[in-house]
DNA sequence: ATGCACTCGTGCATACATTCACAAAGCGGG
DNA sequence: CCCGCTTTGTGAATGTATGCACGAGTGCAT
């Protein structure tokens, strides 16, 4: 029991959610450019590998924005995962590490496409300062908070050696980032509030192994997923 | 109520955890390489940004191994946690793709370091066969089943466009390979039975966007997670 | 030998997520 | 205008995961 705020806070979007609206979002923008114009909740879980229960009470947290009898109209679905995403403008991010996957990461278009411009990459190691890769060109990290000044940047990807990723958290939140996705196999320590996420390739396949080893016991079994189900069928 | 089998088909461990023993395996071999030799339930918690009894719960799925009053041994955790997730021995992999993405992971050593060296890289382009990076030769895609064979490949790696890794899937599957990791933005349908993991960075960009994004209404709010517990603290 | 400090292992309560199942609502045909 | 078909939105049931709290071992000091 509790006081309720004057103001509703915003309903809280549970996180398993979140993590799945991304996913429809693609879908529902790739049946867009194949001009479908509406989709129901079976034809999405169809195409998203998930329930369709799971797609209904996903959206109906972002509103009732389906019409009873006919399913969702796709480009106004776009639009309200959009919103309620905050994909509505660009969050440009900068990338701290230059190396292999840095230079990756910054040569891969999708960024900026889908909305991520790469605002910056920069590298503590002089020797990679100077050398442009994906059209940007790399500074040195002393640079840092200069950049995500000027260039208004929010999120941070850390793509450096993992003994170096701590520090290049650090330099982040204290240039003013407040979401990092971490791609370095460590655990990093932030300040409450902001926000983490991590890709480790070496975790993903050591899931992977756990099962393919589990399979050689007993047949039993279905199939792995991340946090979205992800499908089987055939 | 039912029949308990013969042989106890060997304690399922719930995925939530499957995820974490990666984590805390690699903590514990940094530890290990710290000549650290016992370690507490809390003291690995705190280094994996997770709770205490989180830390005991999941690694009492793996047996008792731990001595009361003392804590854990590390070499033999290490041992244990191996073992469970089946990373007694390597588990070669192969790459399907070999552009920017491909490239890119087939160059970075850690694969092979942690276990799952590259047996091979394929490309459908004629003109990127032949090509070596990271030390293996590109090989054309209709090569595939005859590495997976002669290799005993389990695991595949799709790092195609988006329009192609439905088919490097499809492909890997009738290869012989049961276990996916998934760098295309595509939900892929498998066969029952087969594992699929998804790492897909525009998702993971959009997760932090809608955290990002809340952050601007109302100031409350933790920390996002993944799968396993990120941390927060500083 | 006894007691004290410490840490594991786990039952239980709570929180979160998934799925089912069905009433309510919209659409189209006659 | 009404009826039957379709599909949403959501309560309730089930399943999964988390975290607390505490009993039960273990080691060390006296």
């Amino acid at each position: 029991m509790e006081f309720m705020p004057v103001e509703r806070v915003r309903r809280r979007i549970p996180d398993a959610t979140v993590v799945r609206l991304p996913i429809y979002l693609r879908i529902l923008v790739e049946q867009a450019d194949e001009k479908v114009e509406w989709i129901s909740s079976e034809g999405l879980a169809e195409l998203a590998g998930v329930n369709a229960a799971k797609v209904r009470k996903d959206l109906s947290y972002l509103g009732s924005y389906g019409t009873r009898g006919v399913g969702y109209e796709v480009a106004f679905l776009v639009y309200q995962i959009r919103r309620e995403l905050g994909l509505t403008h660009d969050w440009p991010v900068v990338i701290v590490g230059a190396g292999n996957l840095g230079q990756a990461l910054a040569g891969y278009g999708g960024f900026g496409e889908r909305g991520f411009p790469v605002a910056g990459v920069v590298d503590i190691e002089p020797a990679k300062v100077g050398s442009v890769i994906g059209g940007v060109r790399v500074r040195h990290i002393e640079d840092l908070a200069q950049i995500v000044h000027s260039r208004r940047v929010h999120i941070g990807v850390v793509a450096t050696p993992p003994g170096a990723a701590q520090d290049a958290a650090d330099r982040l939140v204290s240039a003013g980032v407040t979401s990092i996705l971490n791609f370095a196999p460590v655990v990093l320590v932030v300040p409450r509030g902001i926000s983490v996420r991590k890709v480790d390739l070496a975790v993903e396949l050591q899931i992977l192994s756990y099962y393919e080893q589990r399979r050689a016991g007993v047949g039993l079994h279905a199939v792995t997923s991340n946090d979205a189900g992800r499908g089987a069928s055939a």
